[in-house]
DNA sequence: TTGAAAGCGCTAACAT
DNA sequence: ATGTTAGCGCTTTCAA
């Protein structure tokens, strides 16, 4: 591979100097009409494109934002990086990001990656970086945490919706369809998950089913099936699992245990991601602003690096996707949807 | 922000020069035990870490490679990068990714990202970039295509499965297993969507069934499900489509229109993606492995900047993972499977 | 309007 | 075993 061109080829070029180029290059006024000319030709001829490292390494800044999602696994992630992006182009600010990982080796390797990028800011989604890192971090560069509850860390931003109102959201829209009990599903020993199931809780003893209360911890597979054909014995006729691809493990336990959803059992996910609307029965979810907040984000990221010195824990409301997931009993027999009837606990 | 500490703070702290440190930390041989100690230390207490863009600089290499996924929405793109980075790390190289994008002007952006931040390699995963702009990239820095036939760019490498072959698995399969008419449906102009509809169609002409092609360029909703309902009207019953996300899109437009899958349609996807496990029916679905692919991609550039100049084009064997979404007829009526008998038109 | 020179933080060849 | 020095490619005063 020839080297690339640098600015003291084009200033050679072109019979000037390297500020020269420099200047003409970013579009300074003060520069000749011909002699600019004359370098944007030769700029183009070589094919001359600046070099960023070298660029930042002389400003002190990349221009760059990181991201850093806590695994590509689930679309949530992905839907604010899109939103992070859109707000960074607005800003002049480019976002790179890592495959994420759930796995803390991993995690660190990334983050390292990234502050040796000397990225300008980083964004750290729904991941379990550990407090006492992230605080070492955010004393080097602006830190904003998305999703992640139950944390305050001074010095980092927080971007999060209102998990345990969105869990009541759930639990509310089931007992409205006249489900009786309802279970929560969840793998999560994450902050989220805990407030999606203090929620839950909450929500259920404010309707004075307290007494209904039950939590699956779902490892994959048989486990997750059992558990379901256990409380549906017990008249459970309804779900609120942690996320969307919990809600999906749940469909398909129901779907091998000859469970009907939401005919036998209604199930409500969080997210609202792509997912749930590709799959059948689409799935009732709980969303939140997934774009919106990555924006948001970024525009404290901003701030930050304007000077704000004064922390920031923004907090969205969720709304509720329905769908077909969670139907009432009454509702369902459109065609296609060959479900059976209300098993006989629902009388 | 504090300014984050230089070799030239910690030389200072230790009471030695820069160059020892430098040597010292990155473990030369060389240094006295003693003094190795003191500048550890040293460097610890600051809290120093070199700065990547300034190595960058100097040795005119960044170790890092650069991941461009056409998109993020299909999870094929993210296996493919998640053996990228395993192999990856096995090199010592770091691989950094950008969101993705299917429109030309962010997918351009993206590409100068990368470029910009001097990546040493660039691996451009199911990406419609133009073949122009990527023989004037692979001149700077090496690059491979994943996942795109149909495309040979001298100084440019290729790994991909081969999707004729792919797409005459599914097509076996399916009249194997007693389908009689199969239905392509496909919303790609790409290049792989491209070879898989050949592939069908060269799979279909072979088994005699030359005058049953139909292809279905899907465009979302409504459209789709018309063109279910009509071909299933003559009497097709089943489908191949091009990839699982298409297949999801498929099955959602059968149920809406009231027909079984895969009772009244078989239907078969491509990419074997984590969705297909995850959704009712579980998909059927050739397989590409991915994540080895991805590995192979690495490997390819290393051997470039090892200084090979012959181009490998590197075409992996897809397989056949077979799943509920295309069961035969006869072996319907597991516990939970309350589909219809087969239509009339089977008889 | 243009050029010279310093220096960002690091590495590596060359002293000592 | 340790220090000095010269850049990597760029931006940015400061002079001319």
């Amino acid at each position: 591979m020839p080297p690339r061109p640098t600015l003291h080829d084009v200033a050679r070029s072109a019979g000037v100097s390297k500020s020269l180029v420099s200047l003409a290059l970013r579009g300074d006024a003060g520069v000749g009409a011909a002699t600019r000319e004359r370098i944007v030709q030769a700029a183009a001829e070589l094919g001359y494109r600046s070099n960023a490292l070298a660029r930042s390494l002389k400003q002190g800044r990349t221009r760059l934002v990181g991201a850093l999602p806590s695994s590509l696994e689930n679309p949530y992630h992905t839907d604010v990086v899109e939103g992070l992006e859109g707000a960074g182009v607005d800003a002049g600010l480019s976002v790179i990001m890592v495959p994420g990982a759930r796995e803390p080796e991993r995690r660190h390797r990334h983050l390292d990656l990234l502050l040796g990028l000397n990225v300008d800011g980083l964004v750290v989604i729904g991941s379990r970086v550990e407090p006492e890192r992230l605080l070492a971090v955010a004393r080097r560069v602006p830190v904003v945490l998305v999703g992640r509850p139950e944390i305050d860390l001074p010095g980092i931003d927080v971007v999060r919706n209102d998990d345990e109102h969105g869990a009541a959201l759930a639990v509310e829209h089931l007992l409205d369809a006249g489900r009786r009990r309802i279970l929560h599903v969840t793998s999560g020993t994450g902050p989220a998950g805990r407030a999606r199931r203090a929620g839950y809780e909450a929500a259920m003893a404010a309707r004075g089913r307290a007494a209904d209360i039950r939590v699956v911890v779902s490892d994959a597979g048989r486990a997750l099936r059992d558990a379901i054909v256990a409380a549906c014995a017990d008249g459970y006729d309804a779900v609120f699992a942690r996320n969307d691809l919990e809600a999906l493990a749940v469909i398909d336990a129901a779907a091998d245990a000859g469970i009907a959803v939401p005919g036998d059992l209604a199930v409500v996910g969080y997210d609202d991601t792509a997912l749930a609307a590709r799959t059948r029965p689409h799935l009732t979810s709980v969303d939140q602003p997934r774009a919106q907040m990555g924006r948001r984000a970024l525009a404290l990221l901003l701030e930050r690096l304007d000077g704000r010195e004064d922390d920031v824990r923004d907090v969205f409301t969720p709304t509720l996707a329905v769908r077909e997931s969670s139907a009432p009993p009454a509702t369902r027999g459109r065609p296609g949807d060959r479900t059976r009837p209300p098993p006989s606990h629902m009388g």
